[in-house]
DNA sequence: TTGAAAGCGCTAACAT
DNA sequence: ATGTTAGCGCTTTCAA
């Protein structure tokens, strides 16, 4: 086991000075072929390679960007990481990563741990808990230290900084539309995500898209399920209405549970019961009927998270903030009706 | 937006030395009660902390541990880099992570990038070209230029250094087990990752179980099906065999699609066929019936390989490579019958 | 063509 | 109680 050698090492083996050495390896036009040779081949054989940490020291960047994620269980954030990843990876950044959890606490301390010159910016979606409190002052103050930011997804207005945001609002006002038009009349919205950001825009959407049908919106079709309420139980009771024909539901799991169950009370989907959800991952793909569902493109909101945060590393600077607002894709599958 | 200050800014507020603010800052007895309140009064008004970067040049060593993921979303990697994450939080370090995406290429690119000091160690499972390939050349020399390393899950022999491994060969034995203790004669191994080292070493706790109960092995029950092929024709072909009254699938997705597939074959689960997978994700829980599934206990796995590097990073050093082997458990669901 | 010196931000041993 | 110096590994003027 050798451990790692240094310029200084290299400068002593041939009796010249650590500058000439680091010339010499940067293939500098001062310094002449017969020692450029013979130090470059030696600092090959001996796996050189310069110290990152004494050149972010020295170039006050470190090419590296925070990423909080709240959940990588949830296979859109997956998606977002991945798509991060592959695009600073490309652009030679690397990610320090840090999963919230949901917790503001947790989120809190992994900024004020890393913005201390650790890296150069962050990529951020807010945790559940912070977006609940609404207590954002720690990515105020991160901003106003100067370290550039772009959130994701789970954003608030309260903040300036680069944002891409899912146009959930739409995706959502998309999918009640394509519900009615495929001739479903009493359309239940199930959230289980209420106290997001994202779940109140796609109620919105929701209830947009009815009131441009002309559709009376029925409170009690609108299902605000919590965390720590039992699911099942929840919706047999929603569903004692048995004039619902259409369940929008704002993420994947409440999909594939209330498939499940509206399987099991008989209903014939997509026929007496149809079902569109937020979130394609693999569960709505695999289940049977599958499940229709928005797609919100994470990989690419990933990606141009990413991009916008390089661009703005590497920028002149003083160029205004940017919201990039990304659409949504309905992917029909066999839980509705055709449209045709 | 005020940039961050430094040692060298407050030293000239209070005309003193760089020295004395560091040490005030650092509550040394050396310093007089009165100068260490005023410096430390204003370092906390202008936000100042120590630049992580100069501390890590200093110390040597940057809390900081290299996750090389093959893939994120899959659900067994997803747990185990939660459990790294919270364990080295917890233990004050900070992750840089990459998904290799099952390349050998990127694989072998990042550790390039990142063994030269941004990193004191790295936690990786091999991707699945690595292991086909079984090009393990990038890892021995980061291993010889003294970096250190814990391997998990997709692990090999020609490597010496901390591991942490599934009981793949006892799990698949005590699954395949299960099975034929309630009563199946017939079992079928369904393998889309005969690739990978854990792949085969499933397959080997298959045949160990069908060895102990006297039941001949038959090879055409034996299924390779590569990642070219599309699966549903390939498991049509399988099961042409009508005797076959179980499957032991290697993991989920390949589960999840077979289910679907019998149960439109009219198949009645599990009284004429038992199914049981690695991955004990959320697919198996949410379809119908749901599937019986060897838990890797991914989570746990990841909180062991942190808490390896970090004791090797933080102890004596010449402690012996371990291997530590994590049991699995049956999770028994609805599509196995009861045992009794 | 090569080297000396300064500096990135910080700590620690050693003066004063 | 405070300051000086050296050094972590590197690059970059500036001088020789």
């Amino acid at each position: 086991m050798k451990k790692r050698i240094t310029l200084k090492h290299i400068a002593s083996e041939f009796d010249v000075s650590i500058a000439t050495v680091s010339k010499a390896l940067n293939d500098s036009y001062e310094i002449s072929v017969k020692t450029k040779e013979k130090i470059q081949q030696y600092a090959k054989k001996h796996n050189y390679t310069p110290n990152s940490v004494a050149l972010s020291l020295l170039n006050k960047k470190t090419k590296t960007i925070g990423v909080i994620i709240p959940n990588i269980m949830n296979n859109f954030f997956a998606k977002v990481f991945m798509g991060i990843e592959q695009k600073a990876a490309d652009k030679g950044y690397t990610l320090i990563s840090c999963i919230s959890n949901e917790s503001h606490e947790k989120e809190l301390k992994t900024m004020e741990l890393l913005k201390n010159g650790t890296l150069d910016g962050f990529i951020l979606s807010l945790a559940e808990e912070t977006q609940a409190k609404a207590d954002y002052q720690h990515i105020k103050n991160t901003i106003n230290e100067g370290v550039p930011m772009v959130m994701f997804d789970r954003v608030t207005d309260a903040i300036e900084c680069d944002k891409v945001i899912v146009d959930d609002f739409e995706g959502a006002r998309n999918a009640t539309n394509h519900l009615i038009h495929t001739g479903c009349k009493r359309i239940a919205l199930i959230s289980v995500i209420d106290n997001l950001s994202v779940g109140k825009l796609r109620a919105k959407g929701y209830e947009q898209a009815l009131n441009e049908n002309n559709i009376e919106i029925d409170s009690k079709l609108i299902v605000k399920i919590a965390k720590n309420e039992d699911f099942e139980t929840a919706m047999k009771i929603v569903l004692a209405d048995k004039s619902i024909d259409g369940l929008l539901c704002l993420e994947e799991s409440s999909a594939v549970q209330s498939l499940e169950l509206v399987k099991r009370m008989g209903y014939k989907i997509p026929n007496e019961l149809s079902i569109i959800c937020f979130t394609n991952g693999k569960l709505p793909q695999y289940v049977s009927p599958k499940i229709t569902t928005v797609s919100q493109h994470g990989k690419y909101i990933g990606e141009t998270a990413a991009e916008m945060l390089i661009n703005r590393l590497e920028g002149e600077g003083d160029t205004p903030f940017e919201t990039k607002v990304i659409k949504t894709s309905l992917i029909e599958r066999e839980s509705t009706k055709p449209l045709h």
